[in-house]
RNA sequence: CGGGGUGUAGCGCAGUUGGCAGCGCACCGCGUUUGGGACGCGGGGGCCGGCGGUUCAAGUCCGCCCACCCCGACCA
C-alpha cells in the first residue's frame, strides 16, 4: 500500500524518481546488485507496451522467435568493434555441470552475433530476403551505476534483428522501425519523441549508422529511448551471412537491429508524473480508472453498491480497464492519495448523493484538485468516460510537448550553450567532428544527442564549438 | 575504479559520560469511523551490517572487512 508522500521533483528529482517507483509498487530492488524486480503493476505497464509494439511490428511483417540466453565468447569477438563495446560490461559464464567449460558462454548483451550465426546457416538465396525477426528478452550488460527501469544490469526488451539483400532496403527498415518507435512513444505513451541519427562517438558499437528516439524528462535530461541501426555489412562478413543474387552472384546481406527496453517505463514516468506520483497515459495505463464508492452505513452501503456494479459492469463492457476499491476500513481520502500515486488516469466516486442523483463524480489524474473534477449524469457513462480518457491521452502528449519545446534553444554563441544545456537542451550548428563534441562533453557535461531528421535547416551555418562551416544541427543535452 | 556518506524492527530514525534496545509509520486483533491521507484500546516483530579487540559490562570505544546510497569516469 502507498503512503506518506514523495520528495518534490524541484527538491530532488533523483530521490523523487526512485520514491516514486518503489511506492507505485512498479519494481522493487533485488538481492543482486543492479538487478531489479519488476512487480505485478510494473509488469503489467510493460506487457501493455508489448502489445502496442508487437502489433506494429507483425503490421510491418515481422515475425517473433527466441534465441539462447548464452552466446560463445567467440561470436562476440567475431566483429571488432562490437566486442571493443560490450567487453567492459560481459558477465561470463565460466563454469556448468560443476566442469569447467572449454569456451566461456557470455550472458547475452544483445543478440546480433548469435542471430547472425543462425542467419548464416538460414540464409542461402535472393528468395530467402529478407528475413524480419524479432525477439522479447532480457539482456545483461554489468552496469557500475544503476537505476531502476533507466539502467539495470539485467533488463527486458524486445530486439529486432532483419536481413535484407540490398543496402537501400537494409537502410529503409532501419528508418521503418524508428518511425515504429516514434509512433508508439506518441501515441501510445504520449512521450514526444525527435527522432534522429546518432554521432560517430555515440552510436551503436558495430553499426554503420544508429538512429534513435530522444525524449526530454521534467528535470530536462535526455533519455534515448528505443534505438535502430544499420549494421551494414558488418555482422554478415564477420558471420558469413551471404545469398546468391539472381544472377548467381554470392553478396553479403545487409542488416539491422532495433531495441526499446523496460527503460521506457522510466520515460514515461520522468515524462509525465507530478509531486503526488505516477502519470500514466490512458492507453497504456494497467488500471484506466478506479471506481470508489463512498458511503457511511450499511443502507449507504446497499444503494452506493448496486449502482457501482452496474456501472462497473457497464464500463467493463465497453473495453475500459477499470477496478473498483471496495476495501473496507480505509477512508476515500486514503484510497484517492493511493491511486494518485499509482497513475490511475482517472477515479470515479459514487456516494449517496450520486444515487439520489443519478449521476458520478470524476476525478482527472493530469489536474488535480478541483480543476479536474467533475460531476457527469450516469446515463451514458462508458461514452463519458472513453471520451474523458481520450482527452486525457491528449492532454499528456500536448503538456509534455510544450514542455519539451520551452526548454529547447538556439543558442547564439558558444557562450550561451554552456548556459542553456544547464537546464534544457541546444540545438545548435555543429562541424560533426569529434574533437567539438568532445569539447561541449568536457565543458558542459552535455554530450550530442541527435541529428534530427527532421527539422534541419535549409541553408549551411557555422559550428557552435569551432566556428567552421556546419551542414546539420545537433541537439546538445545531458543525459540518463 | 576514485571522492563523500550511511548501516539499529518492513520503512524513517533516536539511542547521553559504556549500564534492561526505543520512538513514529507500517503490520495483526477488536470497536467506532468513511465525499481528500480517521481514531481508540490491545498486540507481534531485533545476529544493533560482519569479524576481531578493549572492558565486570559494547548499539556506544578501537581495528579490519562487507554492503548500500550520492558525486565523478562508462552505458539501452
Amino acid at each position: 500500500m502507498a503512503e506518506e508522500k514523495l520528495p518534490t521533483r524541484a527538491e530532488n528529482f533523483a530521490d523523487w524518481y526512485n520514491d516514486l517507483v518503489l511506492k507505485a509498487e512498479l519494481a522493487d530492488y533485488s538481492p543482486v546488485r543492479g538487478c531489479m524486480v519488476v512487480r505485478p503493476y510494473g509488469w503489467t505497464l510493460w506487457e501493455n507496451i508489448q502489445g502496442q509494439l508487437d502489433r506494429r511490428f507483425k503490421d510491418t511483417g515481422h515475425v517473433n522467435a527466441a534465441f539462447p540466453l548464452f552466446i560463445p565468447m567467440s561470436f562476440l569477438e567475431k566483429e571488432k568493434e562490437h566486442v571493443k563495446g560490450f567487453a567492459p560490461e560481459l558477465a561470463v559464464v565460466t563454469h556448468g555441470g560443476g566442469e569447467k567449460l572449454e569456451e566461456p558462454l557470455v550472458v547475452r548483451p544483445t543478440s546480433e552475433t548469435i542471430i547472425g550465426y543462425m542467419y548464416s546457416k538460414w540464409i542461402k538465396s535472393w528468395r530467402d530476403l529478407p528475413v524480419l525477426i524479432n525477439q522479447w528478452g532480457n539482456v545483461v550488460r554489468w552496469e557500475l551505476r544503476t537505476k531502476l527501469f533507466l539502467r539495470t544490469a539485467e533488463f527486458y526488451w524486445q530486439e529486432g534483428h532483419t536481413a535484407h539483400a540490398t543496402e537501400q532496403e537494409a537502410r529503409e527498415e532501419t528508418l521503418r522501425m524508428l518511425d515504429v518507435y516514434t509512433d508508439f512513444a506518441v501515441n501510445e505513451a504520449a512521450v514526444p519523441v525527435i527522432k534522429g541519427i546518432k554521432s560517430e562517438t555515440e552510436k551503436f558499437a558495430g553499426a554503420v549508422m544508429s538512429t534513435t528516439i530522444e525524449a526530454m524528462m521534467q528535470d530536462t535530461k535526455a533519455l534515448q529511448s528505443g534505438t535502430s541501426h544499420f549494421l551494414g555489412q558488418n555482422f554478415a562478413k564477420a558471420f558469413e551471412i551471404q545469398f546468391t543474387n539472381q544472377n548467381n552472384e554470392l553478396e553479403f546481406c545487409y542488416t539491422t537491429s532495433w531495441g526499446l527496453s523496460t527503460r521506457m517505463i522510466g520515460a514515461i514516468i520522468m515524462t509525465h508524473g507530478d509531486d503526488q506520483g505516477l502519470i500514466l497515459p490512458p492507453r497504456l495505463a494497467p488500471i484506466q480508472m478506479v471506481l470508489v464508492p463512498i458511503y457511511k452505513n450499511d443502507a449507504e452501503k446497499a444503494s452506493v453498491m448496486e449502482v457501482t456494479n452496474r456501472i462497473w459492469q457497464e464500463l467493463k463492457a465497453a473495453g475500459i480497464r477499470i477496478k473498483v476499491d471496495d476495501r473496507e476500513g480505509v477512508t476515500p481520502g486514503f484510497k484517492y492519495n493511493d491511486w494518485e500515486m499509482r497513475g490511475v488516469p482517472l477515479r470515479m466516486e459514487i456516494g449517496p448523493k450520486d444515487v439520489e442523483k443519478g449521476s458520478v463524480a470524476l476525478a482527472r489524474r493530469d489536474k488535480p484538485g478541483r480543476e479536474g473534477k467533475s460531476f457527469v449524469s450516469q446515463e451514458n457513462i462508458a461514452a463519458t468516460v472513453s471520451e474523458m480518457l481520450v482527452n486525457i491521452q491528449a492532454a499528456l502528449l500536448e503538456r509534455a510537448t510544450a514542455m519539451r519545446d520551452s526548454h529547447i534553444h538556439d543558442p547564439k554563441d558558444y557562450e550561451e550553450l554552456k548556459q542553456v544545456v544547464q537546464g534544457g537542451w541546444a540545438f545548435s550548428y555543429w562541424c560533426e567532428s569529434k574533437a567539438c563534441e568532445a569539447k561541449v562533453k568536457e565543458d558542459t557535461k552535455a554530450s550530442t544527442r541527435c541529428i534530427p531528421i527532421d527539422g534541419q535547416p535549409e541553408h549551411v551555418g557555422t559550428c557552435i564549438v569551432c566556428g567552421a562551416k556546419a551542414k546539420r544541427k545537433v541537439y546538445f543535452a545531458k543525459a540518463y
